[in-house]
DNA sequence: CTGAATCCCATAGGATACTG
DNA sequence: CAGTATCCTATGGGATTCAG
């Protein structure tokens, strides 16, 4: 399996010389991330629903985390000669390759302890 | 299970309005962390031990990172009068509840593909 | 040995406004 | 609708030096 793309961002090589946990933070690390991911694992979505379902997240920094994700191997981007515009992302084998990872990861966030007040 | 800790750091209050995912990564996310807990799990690391196994870490960005993690409740630092100075680095119950999570993470990564020359 | 102090820079990521 | 463009700030993390 690979990625498609020929030269891996920065901050993955980087990670690749330390440890191979390194290199799946340098992928999957970083805010809005793992949630896009994990919507994109339950089904294809448009640009304005993630940004819909993530909330918050404003255009500008969405487009960087699919970009990145993209350039990563994990989501592909698929663009419809439409008017208006529609752009769907999905995810690749590599991302989908994720189900397991995002399932633990999501559950030990959930039941990380809040403090007692 | 509580983290000991009354006051969360300000990145995980923000990912925990966010998505369960979101507070994975804000307390694992970022250099070096899950690299520490993964030797953490092997055994109880001195402050030197980690260093250098972790390679190129400087001192004071391994300091800012074991300290990250202690606040969020996966490492216990333990300092012994001692000269000269003994400190000891261990992971509490939360710390090892990542055991699996880190395996995949190492796995995930490993496998993660290389670009064709 | 285990850091703390200081300095520095690149990047992440938000706010806001605009466009094909 | 799906982004760009521009601007801004906080913080992450390295380099180097010093100290108990």
């Amino acid at each position: 399996m690979t990625t498609g793309t020929e030269t891996l961002r920065s901050p993955v090589q980087r990670a690749m010389e330390v440890c191979p946990v390194e290199v799946s933070m340098a992928v999957l690390g970083g805010a809005w991330k793992l949630s896009a991911v994990k919507y994109l694992l339950e089904r294809t979505h448009r640009f304005g629903e993630l940004q819909r379902r993530l909330g918050t997240v404003t255009p500008r920094t969405l487009t960087r985390v699919l970009r990145d994700l993209e350039a990563d191997g994990i989501v592909v981007r698929t663009v419809y000669a439409e008017v208006p515009p529609r752009v769907e992302y999905s995810l690749t084998d590599l991302g989908r390759s994720l189900d397991q990872v995002v399932g633990w990861l999501n559950a030990w966030g959930d039941a990380y302890p809040r403090p007692v007040d």
